[in-house]
DNA sequence: TCTGGGGTCCTAGGACCC
DNA sequence: TCTGGGGTCCTAGGACCC
């Protein structure tokens, strides 16, 4: 029955960007890293016609599609408007799991909306869910000013591409019995876990399509891409994916990495900027009240080439200190010679408790102190994060972003649209106005950075329910004007003003 | 002026334990 | 004197996804 719905915003980024600004309405807009490293996030469907796509460095796009808006990331923003659309979704079924801001599936059997599908026939079921999708697409619309495009069917496999083919702005469900059919002609791509990787390499097999996985059996499969691989892909190419929905599921690992503008070939930079990403990554880690056990520091270097290297510590630690020390540690087995592209930071082995769970635990242990009470904590005990580092302190990370970082993070991507990062780490690409976001001018009202350079910041001062606005240009260190959150999208998308 | 940042899962080899 | 088999944990790398 198709009772599993997978919603899909359209251009979702580009599209609340447009929300945002209304002369970027109908315009080709182009969100992503906007530095010379950068790469496409999202396109909108004006700049597709370009031939620019996600994951496209921007540096292409640019090439390819001068005209549109380049505009830097706003997570926050992105975050807030996707969680009106998940609460949407959480009032058909309680049963919905995120993908990522824009993407969800939703079990329909799961929630209220089954007592509107008991007992009914399939043909009256794929009726039904229409209706379903129908109303939440107009909900959604009415409550952001944004269009989704939602697919139904019977597995989670089969809704998304049924999300996929009602892009954009549509509705399919996908009906019982014509699951096959729908399936055999597609190009392996479409099945998930099938990447650039996994289709050259069924391609040199002679297998393109679907029908052709289908065709080569289970056995062979495994033989060419081996067990976990080539079952999973065979069950997907017969349409069995009985996946289920699962709500909430707790993150396994925590990271922060950036990419220089300009690699990095200062081994004391290198060192401060490790310092930097582990206090980033252990902000992260805190904020979402779990500690890890292992440190993951990764180093992409001048030719792309990219290592890992990992260290698992004898208990779990939130402690920017022990993630730092270790971190370095990790470091200092690593040769940069030649330049350093990208560091990351992360912590994985994620435990539910923080550290000072932990020292509770070890003093409860200590106290209680009846006979066997001294396993699991006790295990751990004199080994506890924090004891267990050598220095205290955590390290001078006041001293990691100097005026010569170079950091293609830009502004935004690190902070995302909130504040561009505390202690004022010095931010290329734009500074302090970084394109798109949101300024507020004290006689010209509320606009948005379009761009900036050489001591002059251009606004736009046009608001969501504003007509497009007029364009000035000021001194970048104007007193009249400051940085301003993001206005409410809704009344500019919807029906025109009356003004 | 090629190639982000946040993740997940799988594999393979070695250490170690029973 | 030669050499089990299974299981778990750890590390490193790679594919994939959005």
């Amino acid at each position: 029955m198709p009772t599993i719905l997978h919603l899909d915003m359209d251009a979702f980024y580009a599209a609340v960007e447009q929300a945002s600004k209304p002369s970027l309405r109908g315009r080709p807009v182009i969100v992503g890293g906007i530095g010379p490293r950068g790469v496409v996030a999202t396109a909108s469907y004006e700049a597709r016609r370009f031939g620019v796509h996600s994951a496209m460095a921007t540096a292409q796009a640019r090439r390819l599609c001068p005209n549109a808006a380049y505009l830097a990331p706003r997570f926050d923003l992105y975050r807030r408007v996707s969680e009106t659309v998940m609460g949407r979704l959480r009032e058909l079924s309680p049963l919905v799991e995120p993908l990522s801001l824009d993407e969800a599936f939703v079990d329909l059997e799961a929630g209220g909306e089954s007592d509107r599908l008991a007992g009914l026939e399939p043909a009256e079921v794929a009726e039904a869910v229409r209706g379903i999708g129908r109303e939440l697409r107009r909900d959604i619309r009415l409550a952001t000013g944004l269009a989704a495009s939602v697919g139904v069917a019977g597995s989670k496999m089969l809704a998304k591409i049924a999300s996929e083919r009602a892009k954009p702005d549509g509705l399919v469900v996908i009906e019982p019995g014509t699951e096959r059919a729908l399936l055999g002609p597609l190009t392996v791509r479409t099945l998930p876990g099938v990447g650039p990787a996994t289709a050259e390499h069924l391609r040199r097999a002679g297998i393109a399509t679907v029908a052709e996985v289908e065709e080569a059996g289970e056995a062979e499969l495994i033989r060419l891409l081996g067990r976990a691989h080539g079952a999973s892909l065979y069950a997907m190419a017969t349409g069995r994916d009985d996946r289920p929905v699962v709500a909430e599921r707790d993150a396994k690992s925590v990271s922060a990495e950036d990419t220089f503008e300009v690699d990095l070939t200062d081994r004391a930079q290198v060192r401060a900027e490790v310092s930097r990403l582990a206090e980033r990554c252990v902000r992260r880690l805190r904020d979402a009240g779990r500690s890890g056990r292992t440190v993951v520091l990764k180093v992409r270097r001048y030719d792309f080439s990219t290592l890992t290297r990992s260290d698992t510590l004898r208990a779990p630690t939130d402690d920017p200190a022990v993630v730092t020390e270790t971190a370095q540690r990790l470091l200092e087995g690593v040769d940069t010679t030649g330049g350093v592209r990208l560091l990351g930071v992360g912590v994985a082995g994620l435990a539910d408790f923080t550290q000072e769970d932990l020292f509770a635990q070890a003093a409860a242990a200590r106290t209680a102190d009846g006979g066997t009470g001294a396993d699991g904590a006790a295990a751990g005990d004199g080994e506890l994060p924090g004891a267990a580092a050598g220095p205290t302190t955590g390290p001078a990370v006041g001293a990691a972003a100097g005026p010569g970082t170079a950091r293609t993070a830009g502004g935004p991507g690190a902070g995302a649209g909130g504040p561009p990062g505390p202690g004022g780490a010095v931010r290329s690409a734009g500074g302090r106005w970084w394109p798109g976001r949101d300024v507020r001018h004290a006689r010209h009202g509320h606009g948005w950075v379009q761009g900036s350079g050489l001591g002059r910041v251009t606004v736009r001062f046009e608001e969501p329910d504003s007509p497009p606005g007029r364009v000035r240009t000021f001194r970048d260190d104007d007193a009249e004007l400051e940085p301003a959150d993001p206005l409410p999208l809704v009344p500019g998308v919807l029906p025109p003003p009356e003004r």
